[in-house]
RNA sequence: GGGUGCUUAGCUCAGUUGGUAGAGCAUCGCCCUUACAAGGCGAGGGUCGUAGGUUCGAACCCUACAGCACCCACCA
């Protein structure tokens, strides 16, 4: 093995030997099924923080199940991802001047494909990088040909259904896109505005009434102006009609209980065709609808010539200006409102009445909701359910065609007079409805939502419709991994479409992980140019390339400088090659039930240590085993204790890890091993029976059960650590293995490591701990005596009474003995706390030079120089132990304490109270002892 | 306006059914001990956001409040 452990060395090469292998296909002889589906990232993406953290879940959990038995399968593939991809392409087509219009539909979709071709390889590629064990001969596209007809079969069963139909209806859209989005897709955001307060002259000439608006411009559509029905202000003008500046309409003032009396004047204009409620004002009250906007937002042929063709900000300007000159305008007042943006765009959307497709929620929302309060599903943590459940039961239709190019176009034909034939094809629709060839049809021109294929994936890649066998064995899949920002977007839709379709949850558990933010807790994004690359934690990336990277491409190429300083602030230096392993590692350990995760590099270095200590763990077994041969007849070995201890602690972090998968805790899984690896291993075991190793006359059968100790724990180390670090540990493995007999070619495919209560032996655990602890006050002892580790001391062993010598006596040489007596007395403590012998002393003996510690009844005690350091030091120490106490005695003084209290709870406390005082008197007679000896 | 989450050591976070507050990093001290200085050993550091309540006992349960973050919603 290398010396050093350099990741960029062993990592590429297992990834192809795995893939080529096949070892990612669930292995068919195994019944019992584990299923993950990939959430589709999309086709020409590539691979950020929050794919990184999510993929490196999934793989972790399909790993150990893979490991325990079961057929796994994580199902790989990409999303063709409508507007977002359409958008890149149309960005590049305007760098070139054109529009995606100049080319036409079909070259446009083309186009498209081209891009896909060449982009869409880079984020599959990164996932291999990253380990992932998809099984790639099954990886699937939203816009594959399988695919896209399981959409169709959709689109036309529930049109018929009558879950799908077509309206004309206000949707929100977008006319930076030119298309309709779903509610989903608005996000809205406060911003600083005004209130507009305009005077709108009563059309008897008696006065006006004032309304208060933030869109001025929207006035040319006013159909109404609405009161509320008990305002006493306006009671009188019920019934009475305005006139509308700037158009000579003249409209109603009408009453509705949905106008707040303390808002503004307590007068709401009504714009039916620009605005949700106005809309549903007006349909209360059959007002019709004006549309005033053309679909890019400039107004069209409803208003005035004066403001025709203009744009929407434009237009509120001269509105406004005009109504200024009118004296119109009573005041105008600033105000802060939210403003609905498009979540693609950013352009703010429109209120606009256009023809759209629907799907009814409401009926397919009750199936998901029960799914979930019957516990068919769950989520982990629990407390996203209620997010669920709370817009599932405030579900509105879902307006699912877009008015884009890329996707899946709408299977529905229309002839002359409008009628709509839904169907799979021109041809079959003529067909089902009799239609002449005389009857000229065209098929609607838009595509369904990226999220109405989405919420197929769980059986449309299994091969629904057709009744494959994956189909049966992988659904329902065993637990869906994501983002909390995507319940409402795919998880909801999943459910209840797969409820539908399948009759059945597609998946039983969701584990909905936090959101990766940088260091400073704010979200990764390009324009902050905070973004981190999984790939540069891996490979690292010098300071140049770092900003090189996040500074182009910027929508506001402004921010450049203010991103290279905070880049060249954090990253001096650049990052790191890290390694896939370190960064798959700090991905699980950051992994607990918070919302939001803070990604430092610091945690990834720490982690790469990690591996590095695992790595030179390795090579201290391999150096110190090679050139034996490993006794494997357990019956003809020899352990000692520290093997049976190390077994022993083994079980239980087994135990725990199981536990730790079963609850998606992978932060505390990755704790515990971490835990166990470092603090166990490699600093108590591996210096525990080192004189075992080294010295030339230790007990074979002794040395022996040492050296299966060793390999033993650490190929079991491999495999438990093998789904968060799968490369080094297969690497490793690949060295460990033979000497275990163990005749196969990757750790991937070996057993994960089974609890076995009959390797626990609760007593060479007390041993192992009692020797612990002496040993590490003993350390504690030399370092604040400021004795040199080098130096060899005396140990003094004070007996204190008969019978705890006795048993102390029995333990050490118990260690002695299993250790079997090697050159030096006490070779094992002299190992660990350099003791070059003991001596013995009554307790009546008049001592001595010596610092003292205590454990139990056992006193250790050091020759020393400095007496008064010493006593200082015990007062010190005394101190300590008298706070304690006395918040002991306080307790215990507490009748409501003694008897209320469970009783171990109350015996335990007093057994602390009684050892606690011992050691008070103990010290103060030290102290004693010390004072004499200086006034001597 | 409703809803959710968070607040614990300088930083990032654990804390299982209430029973002596933990880890990593950082800091300080001592060590190049023959796997590892990307290391070893040891130490210091917390009135667990605030105020009440329940309880013998609260970081944990209840109430209110504050700060931060997020989600949903039709106040023009």
């Amino acid at each position: 093995m290398e010396k050093t452990y350099t990741p960029q060395q062993i990592e590429p090469q297992w990834y192809q030997t795995w893939e080529t292998n096949h070892y990612f296909q669930p292995n068919q002889a195994y019944t019992q099924p584990y299923c993950i589906m990939l959430p589709p990232p999309n086709v020409t993406g590539s691979l950020h923080m929050g794919h990184g953290f999510q993929h490196t879940i999934m793989d972790a959990l399909t790993r150990y199940h893979r490991m325990c038995g079961a057929a796994a399968l994580w199902q790989p593939g990409t999303d063709h991802a409508g507007i977002a991809t359409q958008m890149v392409v149309e960005r590049q087509l305007l760098a070139e001047g054109k529009k995606r219009h100049d080319l036409g539909r079909e070259a446009f979709i083309n186009k498209v494909w081209e891009w896909k071709a060449q982009s869409g390889g880079m984020i599959t590629n990164q996932m291999r990088r990253m380990g992932s064990s998809v099984d790639w001969t099954r990886e699937r596209f939203t816009l594959d040909p399988a695919f896209s007809k399981a959409v169709e079969k959709v689109f036309i069963d529930f049109y018929k259904e009558g879950l799908i139909y077509r309206n004309k209806y206000l949707v929100n859209w977008d006319p930076q896109l030119l298309t309709a989005i779903s509610d989903l897709e608005v996000i809205s955001t406060e911003e600083q505005g005004h209130l507009w307060h305009i005077r709108y002259p009563l059309a008897d000439g008696n006065g006006h009434i004032v309304v208060a608006t933030t869109r001025p411009e929207t006035l040319l559509g006013d159909v109404a102006v609405a009161v509320h029905p008990d305002d006493e202000r306006y009671k009188n003008l019920l019934g009475k009609t305005v006139q509308l500046p700037l158009t000579g309409r003249t409209i109603p003032i009408i009453a509705d209980g949905m106008v707040d009396k303390d808002f503004g004047t307590g007068c709401v204009k009504i714009t039916p065709a620009h605005d949700f409620n106005d809309y549903a004002m007006g349909q209360r009250h059959n007002l019709p609808q004006i549309n005033i906007l053309t679909p890019d937002a400039h107004l069209n042929e409803n208003t005035p010539a004066a403001y025709r063709g203009l744009e929407r900000f434009a237009a509120r300007k001269k509105i406004v200006a005009d109504l200024e000159a009118l004296n119109l305008i009573e005041k105008i007042e600033p105000h802060t409102l939210k403003v609905p943006r498009g979540d693609r765009s950013g352009a703010v959307i429109e209120p606009y009445l256009t023809d759209q497709w629907f799907m009814k929620m409401k009926p397919l929302a009750e199936p998901a909701i029960t799914a979930v309060t019957a516990g068919n599903i769950r989520f982990i943590p629990e407390g996203w359910t209620k997010t669920y459940l709370q817009w599932l039961e405030n579900i509105e239709d879902w307006c699912i065609s877009r008015q884009l190019w890329w996707g899946h176009r709408i299977p529905a034909w229309y002839d002359e007079q409008g009628n709509i034939y839904v169907g799979e094809n021109e041809n079959s629709v003529r067909q089902q409805h009799q239609l002449s060839d005389a009857i000229q049809l065209q098929q609607d021109s838009d595509v369904l939502d990226t999220w109405f294929s989405a919420a197929l994936w769980p059986f449309a890649t299994l091969g629904w419709p057709e009744k494959t066998p994956d189909l049966k064995l992988f659904y329902p899949t065993s637990v869906l991994v994501t983002g909390f920002d995507i319940i409402f977007f795919w998880v909801a839709r999943m459910a209840m479409l797969g409820l539908k379709l399948m009759g059945e949850v597609p998946f039983r558990d969701v584990y909905i992980t936090g959101l990766i933010r940088d260091h400073e807790g704010q979200k990764m994004s390009k324009s902050k140019g905070n973004v981190l690359d999984p790939i540069d934690i891996i490979d690292g990336i010098d300071l140049n390339a770092l900003i090189n990277k996040r500074t182009t491409g910027l929508m506001q190429p402004q921010m450049a400088e203010k991103i290279t300083r905070a880049t060249k602030k954090q990253f001096p230096d650049g990052i790191a090659a890290y390694g896939t392993d370190a960064l798959r590692f700090t991905y699980c350990a950051l992994a607990s039930t918070t919302r939001d995760i803070r990604f430092d590099l610091g945690r990834v270095e720490g982690y790469r240590n990690f591996c590095n200590k695992l790595w030179n763990a390795a090579r201290f077994v391999l150096m110190n085993t090679e050139n034996h041969t490993l006794q494997t007849n357990e019956h003809a070995l020899e352990f000692t204790l520290a093997d049976r201890w190390i077994c022993s602690r083994l079980q239980e972090t087994i135990q725990q890890a199981h536990q730790h998968f079963q609850n998606y805790r992978f932060d505390l899984l990755a704790q515990a091993l971490y835990e166990f690896t470092w603090n166990e291993y490699c600093d108590w075991y591996l210096e525990l029976v080192k004189p075992l190793l080294t010295h030339a006359d230790a007990n074979p059968q002794q040395r022996q059960a040492a050296h299966f100790t060793l390999v033993y724990i650490l190929e079991t180390i491999l495999r438990l650590l093998h789904p968060l670090m799968p490369f080094i540990t297969e690497e490793i493995w690949q060295r460990i293995a033979p000497m275990l007999s163990i005749k196969a070619p990757t750790i991937m495919l070996q057993s994960y490591p089974v609890f076995d209560a009959a390797k626990i032996d609760a007593g060479a655990v007390e041993e192992i701990n009692w020797l612990k602890e002496l040993i590490t006050k003993l350390r504690n002892l030399r370092s604040e005596m400021n004795i040199s580790p080098a130096k060899y001391v005396t140990l003094i062993q004070r007996e204190e009474s008969i019978n705890a010598i006795q048993q102390d006596k029995a333990r050490l040489a118990n260690y002695q003995q299993s250790l079997q007596r090697l050159n030096k007395h006490f070779d094992l403590i002299n190992h660990l706390a350099k003791i070059e012998k003991i001596e013995h002393h009554h307790a009546d003996d008049p001592i001595v030079l010596a610092s003292m510690t205590m454990l139990g009844d056992l006193h250790l005690l050091i020759p020393i120089q400095d007496i008064q350091g010493e006593i200082e030091r015990l007062n010190k120490e005394f101190a300590k132990l008298e706070k304690e106490h006395q918040k002991i005695a306080d307790r215990l003084g507490n009748k409501n304490y003694t008897e209320k209290a469970p009783p171990e709870v109350v015996a335990k406390e007093q057994q602390r109270y009684h050892d606690i005082a011992l050691s008070m008197n103990k010290l103060t007679t030290q102290v004693l002892k010390l004072r004499i000896l200086i006034s001597l």
